[in-house]
DNA sequence: ATTTTTGTTATACACATACTAGAACAATTC
DNA sequence: GAATTGTTCTAGTATGTGTATAACAAAAAT
């Protein structure tokens, strides 16, 4: 697991573990099936508290993204079959909207937009 | 100044007023130039604390979408001629991405997000 | 010129969230 | 049987959010 972790970070600890298991996920170095590691050696590795990995892999579940086997382990979830659920839609729709907005105030175009998205999901993929 | 607030919402207010003032922009319900109602007038048409719209009016500023005139008023800036600061794009690129991340891990392919994030954008504008 | 309104600053309180810490439990794994 | 697992509980500190009251000096309105 290559997280890294910026404790000065305004974003929390909980969301950077958050999105860089999605990360990982997106890059193919996490696969359906996977299982990720325990709570306790993950939060080890990354010199952080159980608790904050703990809430991290429940944010991964509630997202859909993981299935926890308790007792067990954390199961990495096959992407959604077909439709995506609309609620899931309108969580990342209400998320995606005031950044939206703020590029648009910023004075990009709805075409500079398209090609920023796109870089940047480029960059997620590539590296 | 129409500004819809929900108290309950897990966005914070002054977020909710920084929301607001910029879809006002982009909608060009304010234009450039424009000067917005002080803090104690917004703030008692809202129902909301005068710090609340204070610190919205200083994250705006901090945005560079409004210019704070000490003693007073905040006026709408023009949109940045030509290239966009460094800086903003950084800010914006940092928020975009983990939400592009989870879109993908949703099973969102590129072309869906685009279109997506093309629809968001029409709704703002148009609603 | 006086009054009002303005943005600013300061202090204080309540509430929720974030993060860490230690401990214990039962079920799984070795 | 021993170690590891996820879960749960309590507890503490720190930060962020929102409200509240007050005071100040400068600008605007009368």
């Amino acid at each position: 697991m290559f997280i890294q972790i910026e404790p000065q970070s305004d974003t929390p600890i909980y969301a950077q573990v958050t999105n860089g298991i999605m990360e990982g996920i997106v890059r193919s170095e996490l696969l359906p099936g996977d299982i990720l590691p325990s709570v306790r050696s993950l939060a080890g590795d990354l010199g952080v508290n159980m608790h904050t990995v703990n809430k991290s892999y429940h944010e991964l579940e509630s997202k859909g993204v993981i299935r926890i086997v308790p007792k067990s382990g954390a199961v990495i979830c096959s992407p959604s079959e077909g439709t995506i659920p609309p609620q899931r839609l309108n969580r990342i729709s209400e998320a995606l909207r005031p950044i939206l907005v703020e590029s648009l105030v910023a004075g990009m175009s709805e075409e500079e937009i398209a090609e920023f998205v796109a870089s940047i999901i480029s960059n997620v993929k590539g590296d």
